[in-house]
DNA sequence: GGCTGGGTGTTCGAAAAGCAACAGTTTACC
DNA sequence: GGTAAACTGTTGCTTTTCGAACACCCAGCC
């Protein structure tokens, strides 16, 4: 099996040296030599992991997205639900480890890999399915009230990656509000 | 020669796991699979580079020590001739590496291994020849003054072990007074 | 007493990582 | 346009590290 602690471990240094140079100085500018030179680990050995820095950056987004796949319904269904502390909250909890990774991926936009496209591209999905769902015959068209859902969770959680844990009550009230003149559109008026 | 990274690296990685245990749990309770634990590195590969954890200890108290010992004589001339701005600032200067390790290495005090003591007894040597050397016939032992000379410069480089950059002045002229008032007792009063 | 569990220190073959050299490609500059 | 420098992938061989097993010791416990 992939129990080789040496394995765990050179993944682990290749890949917080790509995210301290992409800080340092973006995707572009980074070779491969660089990487291994943060890393200390040989050249070979790099190749022995990925193909190049593009499948460095692939596996990293990939992951990242696989991870939040596994959380979009539970996410969405929180949104809906008006239920933004616990939004919030479970969001950092997930992401406490990760939260400095994502961090910095969501600074990267290249045409294969946009951790931050992919993350809007899922809720935006989840919006347009539920919308459509809807039994109200709405006005709006559909794709333009979705994108307004997904923007108001995208900026939550950039906000959140960017802060991690914040007292939170201001934000939910914020957040709140937007949601329920979002949620206007698609449902009848009702007490909340 | 021997300059393959991973020697490097190991070696590394068993001292940062070793320095944080000590915090943790302290010297009697660590055990080499603790440190192996932490460092994720496997228990042969530790017997590899150290015999056993007294050997560990042992190594890195001898190497501190000597990193100290280069700089001795300076340092206790910056004393003698006042210039405590300077001797802090050179302190910390070459301290910045190590400040941390050596921070947590002066708590250990095991009988073949203790920082503090190495660096109080070169302290003390320094102080004995350099008072042994003066014209004066003096009345208090000079173990006594060699002591009290001693325990001046210890205190401050356990201060500024302890808080690293910090504003000086007032720790300078503090220590003045006192330093001032050891070399009285064996030197004639003069106009500094 | 005997037994168990956790610690030590050693060994060995297998796996991973290192290093150095390679030809091929891009980049930068005169 | 040409050349040097830098970067890319790839390879063969060497060194280090790993994991798992071993016997051993010692402390606590039934």
């Amino acid at each position: 099996m992939t129990t080789d602690v040496r394995k765990i471990k050179t993944e682990r240094d290749i890949q917080a040296a790509f995210l301290q140079l992409l800080v340092d100085k973006g995707f572009r500018q980074i070779t491969v030599a660089d990487v291994c030179g943060t890393a200390l680990i040989s050249r070979s050995t790099f190749y022995a992991h990925y193909l190049d820095k593009y499948d460095l950056l692939d596996q990293m987004v990939a992951r990242y997205s696989a991870l939040f796949a596994q959380r979009v319904s539970v996410r969405f269904q929180q949104m809906i639900d008006g239920e933004i502390d616990a939004l919030v909250h479970s969001l950092l909890a997930d992401m406490a480890e990760n939260r400095h990774a994502i961090q910095i991926l969501f600074t990267v936009h290249e045409p294969e890999a946009d951790l931050k496209a992919n993350f809007d591209q899922m809720l935006f999905k989840e919006w347009q399915t539920f919308i459509k769902e809807q039994p109200l015959e709405i006005k709006a068209p559909v794709d333009l009230i979705a994108a307004m859902g997904t923007n108001v969770q995208m900026t939550l959680i950039d906000w959140a990656v960017q802060h991690g844990e914040v007292s939170i009550t201001a934000v939910s009230e914020a957040v709140d509000t937007i949601r329920k003149a979002v949620l206007l559109q698609i449902t009848p008026a009702k007490k909340d």
